[in-house]
DNA sequence: ATATATTGTTAGACAAGTCTAACAATGGCT
DNA sequence: AGCCATTGTTAGACTTGTCTAACAATATAT
């Protein structure tokens, strides 16, 4: 139906999209590593397929039809990366990169046997939200560490990046999800934050990564 | 490294070429359902790339390297054919087109994995021998049934169609890899044969079906 | 309010991969 | 040898998806 690039564009407007289901041109061009005229005419390409409306100079507003599409390739990814580790044995940092390829297999069958064979999982192995068929996902209330006070425990549910480098770093300091994390002291200056891995270790993370580290107070 | 419209060439030369390894652009065309012009200009930047040898008014000649990367193609598909009957409940008949697609899937990592997790599978669920990492590739000595005798009795051991809609008609007939099959006559006007399929039925059999029926002398 | 920086748009070019129409070479047949 | 069908080639057009350069609108800051 679509291309594999209009997908790519499809998961990165509903990733970027705000509450209104705004996206800019410029944060689309940012993450899509792809120049602002070529977003924006692959935009007004996608206003005449109604998936986004688009209004001059305005960010683009993804449609429903263009919401629910995203929603399906992004089943598919979490599903894939949900396979990868729970059938083939992969550890979580290597799935990302090839879900981003899998993602776009056409044949809805393929999908409802990994489905099936994981028992209809509701996360993916970074903690993200399986969108359901109908492009339902699981409303969550996770938070950023970085926005937790010292003093709180919470727990890690999920992680924000889930880059090969990102979850090495991790990994390196035995940090799972559903690890019990309490902030120790947060540093005003920089928002670097000491955090105590409780039973494992405590750390220091900066705020880049604390930003990056999804928690429920526990 | 090669775009999937290269890989789709690539697996098209290596399908049709002969003892010399040379295709005629006209049999590529029918095989791909690609127009003559655009099969000349691709098989121009074949030559470029070193992946065939051509001469203005000749059938191209695959090289080497062409040989061994349409080989790993090849491998990438079969296996994946194998895995998806193997380890996700797929039936023989559904798997060639989701390989079609998942053959382009660019880690060696997933392939790997899929080859451990099967066991190192020397056959696809066609019966097709499965090339090992170095592009070799198992020698087999089956032959179409239409050229065999009558009174002579074999064992299906591969079929050289994949297609759902052929699949389906042994379906029909509850036809498996490993059948005995004994050719109870051939009629000379049009290569029809009659077939008993030991212990399970008579059939009689088209030519056409006969040439897709891989057997060896039992 | 005006200058400046950021964001968005237009125009034109390009590569990959396809097509049709027209023409050229090859090879089989009489 | 000459005819004709088949096969191969060239030329030119088109779509998708990208780019750079130049320009226009909007937002920000003084
Ligand atoms: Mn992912
Ligand atoms: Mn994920
Ligand atoms: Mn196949
Ligand atoms: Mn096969």
């Amino acid at each position: 139906m679509y291309s594999v690039v209009e997908e790519n564009y499809l998961k990165a407007l509903l990733n970027l999209c705000n509450a209104d289901d705004e996206v800019s041109i410029n944060d689309l061009s940012k993450r899509l590593n792809i120049k602002m005229p070529s977003v924006n005419s692959m935009m007004k390409r996608f206003a005449e397929k109604e998936l986004v409306a688009y209004e001059s100079y305005k960010p683009v507003k993804l449609s429903a039809k263009g919401k629910k599409e995203a929603s399906m390739i992004i089943r598919k990814h979490r599903l894939t990366e949900m396979f990868l580790v729970e059938k083939m044995d992969f550890n979580w940092e290597e799935v990302h990169e090839i879900a981003e390829q899998i993602e776009h297999i056409q044949s809805p069958l393929f999908f409802e046997k990994m489905d099936a064979l994981l028992g209809y999982p509701k996360f993916d192995p970074h903690g993200s939200p399986i969108p359901d068929k109908n492009g339902k996902v699981i409303k969550t209330s996770y938070v950023p560490l970085n926005v937790c006070e010292a003093g709180k425990v919470v727990t890690l549910k999920a992680v924000a990046d889930s880059s090969e480098a990102f979850l090495r770093f991790l990994n390196g300091r035995s940090i799972l999800l559903g690890d019990q994390l309490k902030v120790l002291s947060k540093e005003p200056f920089d928002g670097s934050m000491q955090i105590e891995v409780v039973g494992k270790s405590t750390e220091v993370f900066s705020e880049l990564i604390c930003e990056k580290l999804l928690v429920e107070k526990a």
